[in-house]
DNA sequence: CAATCTATGTCAGAATACTGACATGGGTCA
DNA sequence: TGACCCATGTCAGTATTCTGACATAGATTG
């Protein structure tokens, strides 16, 4: 049905392409992170802290790409069980730094690696040149898009 | 707080990059589709019916990239509300070939403008050889994540 | 031919993320 | 200084997607 293969449009398409990329990336990431109990966004909050300790929720949340509302409610969880901590009251303004325990850094350990190996694994067949290219080449498009938001 | 900008590790993972894009173009569409009553999957479902009519539930979960169950939701809507229609019986096996309405064609053309609209604005900028590129570059990475999934 | 495997459609419940809303802290500016 | 605007943290409710499960149709295989 529907003789798969058979691309008309959605092949040469770009933004597809970015979407299955991204899709296939996830799903990926997705394997090797759910023996170690853990969701994308559970370890980009944690990888996030790692690399910028002290980051508020609502930086963590444009982070990781969701609302500051659901990395609420992820952070508190995290708390809670003791992965990361956050004063009490804010030294300034409204923002709380938080930062990871050595108990979240310890959990990190094993998660890092395996997302590395995914990494790795995407960018295998790519030289040094391609893989800047393709960097250079994504954030001129992610520039494209940001762009015309501001001219609201 | 956390000193935005100053790039650790993330500025420089492809992984991130591809995400941060893919966020962003999955931002602008839905910023576009939001006032034709639209969500992402919702255009990509009617989309890809036009350019491959008669794909099954299940194949137009894959190519939204979304599981089989979310799609059968979102097809039972777009049947009760007369955008696509699929026959009472299965010609084949199980899979039920739908298709777009008149109504659904209609519904979907604004979509198309303005989605390719949003991909010509992330393309600003780039020459037609570097379209290609990114092109290339993709694939590749789709490819090497794929691959290893199957030697399971 | 019978058993097994794979793919599909579908229902139900759980997890996750989002939108809306409110109060508060800090900066801007007239 | 006071009014206004923006960003933040957080609560509540909604929406969307996912996981689990089951029955069925066709293909595969012994």
């Amino acid at each position: 049905m529907g003789q798969n293969g058979a691309g008309v449009n959605l092949e040469t398409s770009l933004g597809y392409l970015l979407k299955e990329a991204s899709n296939a990336l996830r799903v990926a990431m997705e394997e090797v992170l759910r023996p170690l109990g853990m969701s994308v966004t559970h370890y980009s909050c944690l990888e996030l802290l790692a690399q910028r300790p002290g980051l508020s929720n609502s930086e963590l949340a444009r982070g990781a790409f969701v609302t500051r509302q659901s990395m609420n409610v992820l952070l508190q969880a995290l708390e809670r069980d003791g992965y990361v901590t956050r004063p009490a009251e804010a030294p300034i303004g409204k923002a709380l730094p938080a930062r990871l325990t050595p108990r979240g850094r310890r959990s990190l350990e094993k998660a890092t690696a395996a997302v590395r190996a995914v990494e790795l694994r995407m960018l295998a067949g790519m030289t040094e040149t391609q893989q800047s290219d393709a960097s250079r080449l994504l954030k001129s498009m992610i520039d494209s898009l940001h762009s015309s938001d501001e001219a609201t």
